[in-house]
DNA sequence: CATAATCCCTCTAGTGACTAGAGCTTCAAG
DNA sequence: CTTGAAGCTCTAGTCACTAGAGGGATTATG
């Protein structure tokens, strides 16, 4: 059994998340001690360790509550957890896209080496969106 | 002068995000009508521009604060702006990394084609980081 | 066994950048 | 002069936490 901070050292997810999760129903309300405080055991930390990886992997608590029903059901068809890892590959390659195009924007603007504002390539670029090089 | 919904359709800044704005100092609050509604300026349609632009470029309300401020003086050196600028590219490089790697491995394990949820990568992987390609 | 240090509890509120809705007033066109 | 669109303020909700207050529990040491 793991007091609440151990299973924080143990997995990196900090105490208070972990109350968090308990609350949006990722995890289940666990055992208490008679001193009313929250005991885990090593089937909590590894739902919890797969939390702490899918956030890692940038899914949002939605997917990660229907990616921990899945697990619990071996049986069922892949397909479901499939679909909710490709979905996310797809948001995460739109969100590199468009990073990308802000990165050229901002390495042509702050190129800039005026003396004065009045001169500066960045303000004068956000002034005037025309002056930009690619869509965003 | 122009209403809050005409400012908002030059722009494409939606109405309850400039009356944020005013509330959170990026703009100065405008003239206002006999009834008690917004009027704005020519001016006022520029320094939305700005805004909307910076945002866009991933600015954040306090970085565009200093940008705005330093636009209103033109004699200051260009070497704060161009500092803002170069540290919002940094971050984006940084977020850019992140993503790249979260993208080869989501494109790995979302390459399963396994009948059931007992052996599907997605879930697999999720639960056990030791069997990622990649840090994260 | 007493005490001190550390840990844990609940509850509330704050973050950033908006967005949505209720309940009301004003404006512009016909 | 009416009517419907557009505007007003205020409150609360979003996401995924994070911080702090004010207390109780557990554990290590003397």
């Amino acid at each position: 059994m793991f007091s609440i901070g151990e299973l924080s050292k143990r997995t990196g997810v900090k105490i208070p998340t972990i109350r968090y999760y308990e609350q949006m129903g990722l995890i289940e309300p666990p055992q208490r001690s008679e001193g009313n405080q929250r005991r885990y055991t090593r089937d909590g930390l590894r739902r919890l360790s797969f939390i702490r990886h899918s956030r890692d992997l940038g899914f949002t608590i939605e997917d990660i509550k229907g990616l921990l029903e899945l697990s619990q059901h071996p049986e069922k068809p892949c397909r479901d957890a499939h679909e909710i890892a490709v979905q996310h590959l797809k948001d995460v390659q739109s969100r590199i896209g468009k990073l990308r195009r802000l990165e050229r924007e901002l390495k042509r603007i702050s190129n800039c080496d005026a003396g004065h504002i009045a001169d500066c390539a960045v303000i004068e670029t956000l002034a005037d969106h025309s002056l930009c090089e690619t869509e965003h």
